[in-house]
RNA sequence: CGCGGGGUGGAGCAGUUGGCAGCUCGUUGGGCUCAUAACCCAAAGGUCGCAAGUUCGAGUCUUGCCCCCGCAACCA
């Protein structure tokens, strides 16, 4: 039994969700759900992310306030969210009082005052490191104020010398305005936490990282001139919000928190190494997200210097394209989920977006892909439930002999499937059950039971016995891809549990009301 | 020399440590009749982008070259 934290990315509330949000979250749900299959306790928690400037923009164009547009979303993601099957935890929002009275709690252990920043009088502004131009004193050639071509990155007392890039003048300094998080001084401690970890990274989160800490973590300003948000818990700060990303990672362990407070549950076994534990903590998002996970979280909970666990597993997708092209609001290019699920069935689509998903690389979209896997499904396991369960005059579950075979199949791919998703191939995991369905087909039409009802009655229930067992499996393998056929199957066999290892089927069972798993498209 | 991803049968993809090129769909032929025109078997179809190199052996490693896609904003 392990500990295991599953944090899906938060979706920005400024658009409804579409198949490319999806492509990236449902791993998570397929996390979740084969976790709790196999004992491990289970916390899986994601929420609307309802602060920042792009809403407060679209408010003011609307005429209306940020919070109405973040209500309206969040409550369309609730919903799309539990159409598709999420299983969370808790799904929350970082409108949240909980989440809010926390993360300030967790702002005043972690934010770095710094004193003074540089100025140009002649622009009227505060000038970062980048909009900066020197002689770099390590190879005497002109640079920029971030980093030189030659890999060195000046000092703060370097940077005094520096001129502004665009106005040429000699820069001053000011007394500062903003709060930081000081990722500098932690590069250290995260450059070791990423060495550690990140085998058990895709690809994409591996290299994307690597990019930033090779140029050198920067302190980050954690406070915004906007007035919507996080208020800031600092005196003389009053005026200003919280920076949106802080505020957004941040939820993963407020969600965390509020969850175990809810339900009588001590938080800290899933974000502190509490002795015998053994713990995974999960962090499941599209590309675009991976520093926020892999550098700027560990930098806030290495911050708070209380050994809260650091993300383990990066689960990070590529994109999806739509019919080859980008998704785009303003183009008009896409699907969101809702609109989907009005042609598609979840579980297929569920399947679908993790077998022809963006794992490793960009994918593609297309509704004639997607009806191919529907069809594919249809074909492979519905039919073959159908073909089993309502075989012609079949009344009830016969009382026949298990094959011994099947059963060490059936046994073998739990095991296989399992490594697939422990190892964060999810693609891998759909084609087993493919293989399973194929196995099941070709064991069926090699022993004939419509020849043996004629020639060996007690052959014909050993063969639709053990079909009716592997029925009964496949129900729980599939749970974590396809939950709400899982269940239907559960219902036509009476089994209660969903379990992560082979189960028989109640000899005699009296089996009425199969209805199609799914339709033909 | 900007960054990143990718080029494998008609389409979409898999190929982990180098060891007989695989999967799904499609096509063609056959079988079955329990089942949702579903299921099973067989066949055809590939110089693995090009070239050189390392090696007993390269889709896989090295080097050079060619081509495709993304990188303002909404946006995983």
């Amino acid at each position: 039994m392990r500990y295991i934290l599953i944090g899906g990315a938060w979706p920005y509330a400024n658009s409804s969700l579409h198949l490319g949000h999806f492509a990236a979250l449902i791993s998570g749900d397929v996390l979740a759900r084969y976790h709790r299959q196999i004992g491990d306790k289970v916390i899986y928690v994601s929420g609307t992310d309802c602060h920042g400037t792009p809403i407060t923009e679209r408010a003011k164009k609307e005429g209306t306030t940020p919070k109405q547009i973040a209500e309206k979303y969040h409550k369309e993601f609730d919903t799309a969210f539990k159409k598709m099957n999420f299983s969370y935890d808790l799904y929350t929002e970082t409108e949240d009082d909980y989440h809010k009275e926390k993360v300030k709690e967790i702002f005043k252990k972690i934010y770095d005052k710094i004193d003074e920043d540089i100025y140009c009088e002649h622009c009227q502004k505060f000038v970062a490191d980048r909009e900066l131009k020197l002689i770099c004193p390590n190879c005497g050639e002109e640079t920029k104020g971030d980093q030189c071509d030659c890999g060195y990155v000046p000092t703060k007392e370097d940077l005094k010398n520096a001129v502004c890039i665009d106005c040429g003048s000699k820069t001053t300094t000011r007394p500062n305005k903003n709060l930081y998080v000081s990722l500098s001084k932690l590069q250290p401690q995260i450059e070791e936490y990423v060495k550690k970890n990140e085998k058990y990274w895709r690809k994409n989160s591996q290299n994307e990282t690597h990019k930033y800490l090779k140029e050198g973590l920067r302190d980050r300003a954690v406070t915004r001139n906007l007035d919507w948000g996080i208020e800031i818990p600092v005196e003389g700060f009053e005026d200003k919000r919280m920076y949106v990303w802080i505020d957004a990672v941040l939820g993963y362990v407020t969600a965390a928190m509020k969850y175990c407070e809810e339900n009588n549950l001590d938080w800290e076994n899933w974000w502190k190494q509490k002795k015998q534990n053994e713990n995974i903590v999960y962090m499941v998002h599209g590309k675009d997200n991976i520093v926020f996970h892999t550098l700027i979280l560990p930098g806030l909970l290495l911050g708070i210097n209380e050994n809260f666990l650091l993300p383990d597993k990066i689960v990070s997708t590529e994109y999806l394209n739509f019919h080859d092209q980008k998704f785009s609001k303003s183009k008009g290019i896409g699907m969101t989920i809702l609109e989907a699920l009005e042609k598609y069935n979840a579980d297929t689509l569920r399947f679908h977006l993790i077998k022809n998903g963006p794992e490793t690389k960009d994918a593609n979209f297309t509704e004639d892909d997607y009806i191919q896997t529907h069809n594919e499904i249809t074909n492979k396991l519905g039919n073959f439930v159908n073909r089993t369960l309502k075989y012609k005059g079949l009344t009830n579950v016969p009382d026949g002999d298990m094959d011994i075979e099947v059963k060490n199949y059936i046994e073998k791919a739990y095991m296989e499937i399992s490594e697939d998703i422990e190892k964060i191939e999810f693609r891998n995991a759909s084609n087993k059950i493919i293989e399973l369905l194929d196995f099941a087909n070709k064991y069926y039409d090699e022993k004939k039971p419509w020849v043996q009802f004629k020639e060996n009655k007690q052959e014909f229930d050993n063969i639709i016995y053990t079909c009716c067992v592997v029925i009964a499996n496949i129900s729980n393998v599939i749970e974590p891809f396809m939950p709400e056929t899982a269940e239907k199957i559960r219902k036509y066999l009476e089994i209660n549990d969903k379990a992560w290892k082979y189960i028989d089927v109640q000899k005699g069972l009296e089996i009425s009301n199969i209805e199609p798993l799914f339709e033909r498209k």
